[in-house]
DNA sequence: TTGTGTATATTCACTGGTCGGTATACTTTC
DNA sequence: GAAAGTATACCGACCAGTGAATATACACAA
């Protein structure tokens, strides 16, 4: 699948995307992503007009990738909605097992680029977040939940980038389980009860 | 209050919190913060071994501080615990609505600095936050809330955390007041009813 | 078919400046 | 005089970005 060797563009990206992500933004030079894509740092500065440039296209291209697999863990899930939502925090929580995991690349570049707030990398990774709130709002409002779809999706937004966030830092996995608990709580809250169906 | 003036390594140290905390640990440069703090270069490294060793110094001095402003808000704030910890996360929206607010230092190092996971700066973080959840715990053990205690105050971090950080991307604080509703909710779920007190 | 013009794509070599860190010597304080 | 603290000047490595020349590809005319 996905045949077409991969543009030089491309290729620049996704050395990009592999550098930064593992080492951060401002620790990779533009030589080091030249030299991993296998071109010279002139070439690179053909194609973008600037560091700033190359980053905000690496995390564009992180958009659909990253939506789509929350909605496949998401579809993969079984049970109600609630169940469904905690799915997909069950499998992040695998994800962050990982030994090359290193969080959230949109809120990792957020916090590196914090005194920037205009920088069009920052843009995507809103543009981004907003996309996971709209789907998560999409996905109540199909289930239910009353006028609460928007506040309960902006609250999964936070356990899942708070999950995200906390397991960076204390590189432990349960708090990403923890959240998808709390998510699920939360959503049962708004569902119309089946009968006596209570917590757990 | 706080007399005695202050030596030259904790100037050095608040100059580089500033600067860290303003523009990220990798933009600031060792030079820029012996400029800031009034002295050389010789005498920052006089004072501290290296650049990681001033981060984590930065980090260590702001341990209690954070801790006791949180301490404060809850405090001062009206109400059941439940009140009381959304009047933390109040609180924590009037003070992301500051012109110069850029989130939680702890986090944006840990996130800079992913990839050096036993840097002592990440150490502190985690530190800090342990000792933030450990408040928690003691808070809600003290409120009746079962043995729901430690997982419910891991859910608090999870929110905090996930609202500092939702807040520093989107730069909207209305996720902050989210959150601590949120967070109300969940602790509301775990309390005894007095009576037939409801939601809201 | 061959030659040529043009836009795209790429390379090498380089710039001015900054980086974290240091060698050495001077000054202050006890 | 010894120890602690500070200053000047410097190091080699690296940084983001650029100038000028070159290579490749395809369009179109002879």
């Amino acid at each position: 699948m996905s045949g077409a060797i991969p543009s030089t563009r491309d290729r620049i990206v996704s050395a990009a995307a592999k550098l930064f992500y593992r080492e951060g933004i401002r620790a990779v030079s533009v030589d080091a992503v030249a030299e991993k894509a296998g071109i010279t740092k002139r070439t690179l500065y053909y194609h973008f007009e600037s560091k700033d440039d190359l980053i905000a296209a690496y995390l564009s291209m992180r958009d659909n990738p990253n939506l789509a697999q929350f909605q496949n863990w998401f579809s993969k899930a079984e049970g109600d909605v609630a169940d469904k939502v905690q799915g997909v925090f069950l499998a992040l929580a695998q994800a962050a097992r990982h030994p090359r995991w290193k969080g959230c690349g949109f809120l990792r570049t957020a916090a590196e680029l914090a005194n920037m707030p205009g920088h069009p990398a920052i843009k995507a990774g809103v543009a981004h977040k907003k996309r996971v709130e709209d789907w998560f709002t999409d996905v109540l409002e199909n289930a239910d939940v009353g006028d609460q779809a928007r506040q309960l999706a902006r609250q999964l937004i936070l356990l899942l980038d708070g999950a995200l966030t906390v397991v960076l830092l204390q590189r432990d996995p349960s708090y990403m389980e923890t959240a998808g608990q709390a998510a699920r709580l939360l959503i049962r809250m708004s569902l119309p009860k089946p009968e006596d169906r209570c917590l757990s």
